[in-house]
DNA sequence: TGTACATCAGTGAACGCGCGTTCACTGATGTAC
DNA sequence: TGTACATCAGTGAACGCGCGTTCACTGATGTAC
């Protein structure tokens, strides 16, 4: 079976983006490489044409994650942007869909308490972060944003795990609103 | 080897406080029951006369996990000791030891995307958010203890995952000091 | 244009390992007589 | 006080399974002549 020259960067891309999501979905552990690439229609044995082992995967996975977060919630312009991208954040759909999601709450707790090898968490906060000093929240303390990254990745933790679907719509719908009106906060 | 009559019930606490250790500090597909009963100077054939399922184990170890968690911060009497609470959570030792640490940052991720079956999460969310409906919040909105919540829970996430310890110590202060002030955040 | 060969993405069987779980058994102790 | 027996927490070998990884092989295609 001889391919197009780009066939098997085709085919790597392929599994990197399926192994994105099944991680997000669910966990690194709870993703094993044979259903992995038997869901793209290829056999186990070939993973190892396209990755040295699974963690490196997990690195090429994490950093297409990444990619894909700063793209979905590019850098906002003004602050009508920048309460669209919180509001987005903390929407129900992002709360049921981790798999198209941000990887900080699915992954980072994961890879945590793994010793990770990797600092794409430390760049996916600090570009997150970034994002969130938009507009008229310039004149704020730098660390502003940071609190309210760490605010909407634990709102999505929260949301995600809590059972009562009513207290999960109001840990979003608080947070949400705290990042709108901060000055009414006190 | 017969053993007095609540010695039974001494080593499922000991299980239960070991698991409950492990669980926050590898997670719980990263923890086997062959290594957590060796580690009790017991064989793993013993498990099961104490619980019918690792999932059992699981259930019982949160809910320890969690009760650990109310009386190391138990419901603040005034403002200081508030701050304290909020210091206390926020604080590198914290980050540092999972283990002995609140369930919401270790464990929610994982049981958040397995469909756990407990609401141990509800019940813990809740109660800690109480905690921080103190003193001179009190006026402020009801959320605004959740908001809280998030943020701390999120920070410990982030601390956690981020590889730069002077990025991971910023977060938590950013964190301890927005709550410790929130008039001053806009 | 036609043949022989090299390439190499993907195949599929096999490996050792640790997992959760089962189960026949052990043996020190409390109880019955 | 002494013996026989029942109890039952814990033992340890075994189970089937899925995991990550290895490796000899396949076979359609591009290239060389």
């Amino acid at each position: 079976m001889r391919y197009s020259s780009n066939h098997k960067a085709e085919t790597r891309k392929r599994i990197i983006g399926e192994a994105s999501r099944r991680f997000r979905k669910d966990g690194v552990e709870g993703t094993g490489l044979v259903p992995l690439m038997k869901a793209l229609g290829l056999t186990h044995g070939g993973f190892y044409a396209h990755f040295a082992s699974k963690d490196a995967l997990v690195e090429a996975s994490l950093a297409s994650a990444a990619e894909q977060a700063f793209e979905r919630w590019p850098e906002p312009r003004d602050s009508d942007e920048l309460l669209a991208f919180v509001a987005s954040y903390l929407s129900p759909e992002h709360r049921d869909n981790p798999d198209e999601g941000c990887p900080l709450p699915s992954l980072c707790a994961e890879l945590g308490l793994r010793g990770s090898p990797s600092d794409t968490s430390d760049i996916v906060v600090q570009r997150m972060t970034q994002r969130l000093e938009g507009a008229e929240l310039r004149s704020a303390p730098p660390e502003r944003s940071l609190v309210a990254l760490a605010a909407m990745v634990g709102a999505i933790t929260l949301a995600r795990a809590v059972k009562d679907p009513a207290a999960s719509d109001q840990i979003l719908a608080a947070v949400r609103s705290a990042i709108r009106a901060p000055s009414q906060e006190t």
